[in-house]
DNA sequence: CTTGGAATGTCAACAACGCTGACTTAAAGT
DNA sequence: ACTTTAAGTCAGCGTTGTTGACATTCCAAG
């Protein structure tokens, strides 16, 4: 445990050799592939005068327009307040409309406007890009293990959300 | 553009199918598993009173002990007030001594101490018992797309110093 | 030996974005 | 009628990032 060289704590020996080297690795490599992965957003979010927790409300916005704040909230796992800081200014500056539910008239719908849905297609394209390339450079067996080594290290709520995300296209307006 | 359903931008066709709803899957399985990934450590440094920016210094400065400030501040990519706040508290709480260096005394390598050992090995220990049990749910193939992909995340600056890493536990310390 | 520049550290101020707690309004459910 | 839920707001705070300015130390080149 001292230096955890190759003597350090593994399991599944049976099927796979997972030294704590190999396991450190992996974390770092999420580390820097993280930085990678939000760096042209980033840049693009700045001349605009937004940060990062816009440009996942916007993004979470166009994966499923009409939703609501508090589903929103849950998906983005922070609190209504902070949200709330962001979503006001999107609001204020023309980006993303509220409207009153139909059914239920305390929930707010969310869409995007035509300019939000600009600097989100911006945003997504920017990210797209660099998926894409990374995405070919590793060649298509390889995402497929990206994906399912993701997936395993979501907790289970935080799975659930990303499952349910592709069906959720499914609007549940008025 | 507009819904970006199927008829998105697509490259390398020839080699793989890539619609841009796989690409946003590919973001979104990102963003969530990312969340996974530094849950364990944020519950543990909650404890000890220290955040993210902690948690990486220490990391690096375990991975290649007798750094200088500089290079972790390359690695890090953070400014130097930043990264002087968390190096300034964790030598203040005996985690990290900053030794003058012998050759060139304007530089200071940096260590763990043992207390800062022992908090660095139970935060590295959480995050690699998620790593382990992700990579055997995942498989070893699996683990080696994500690798893959990931690398190929980077810029390439990064991916130098992600490379780098390895090698870096030779000390050039005094 | 003096001087320029590199490495480091520090101070102040600020911004983004998390958090808690308290409180209001409106509408729905019971 | 009463309670609960959804949303919004205000105030305050903590971490972590940023700039800019400035001091110190020390190597190295003139």
């Amino acid at each position: 445990m001292a230096d955890g060289k190759a003597g350090g704590t593994q399991s599944g020996e049976a099927l796979l050799f997972l030294t704590d080297e190999q396991l450190r690795k992996g974390i770092e490599a999420m580390f820097f592939a993280y930085r990678g992965f939000t760096a042209d957003p980033d840049r693009i979010l700045e001349k605009y005068g937004y940060g990062r927790a816009h440009h996942r409300a916007v993004h979470f916005i166009a994966r499923a327009p009409g939703t609501n704040v508090n589903n929103l909230l849950a998906i983005l796992g922070v609190t209504k307040q902070s949200l709330n800081r962001v979503l006001r200014t999107l609001i204020e500056d023309g980006l993303v409309e509220s409207r009153v539910g139909v059914q239920d008239k305390r929930e707010r719908h969310l869409y995007l406007t035509e300019t939000g849905q600009s600097l989100e297609a911006e945003l997504s394209e920017a990210q797209r890009a660099r998926m894409r390339v990374a995405y070919r450079d590793a060649g298509h067996e390889a995402v497929a293990g990206f994906r399912r080594v993701l997936e395993a290290m979501m907790d289970p709520d935080q799975a659930a959300y990303f499952h349910a995300m592709s069906k959720t296209l499914s609007k549940k307006e008025e």
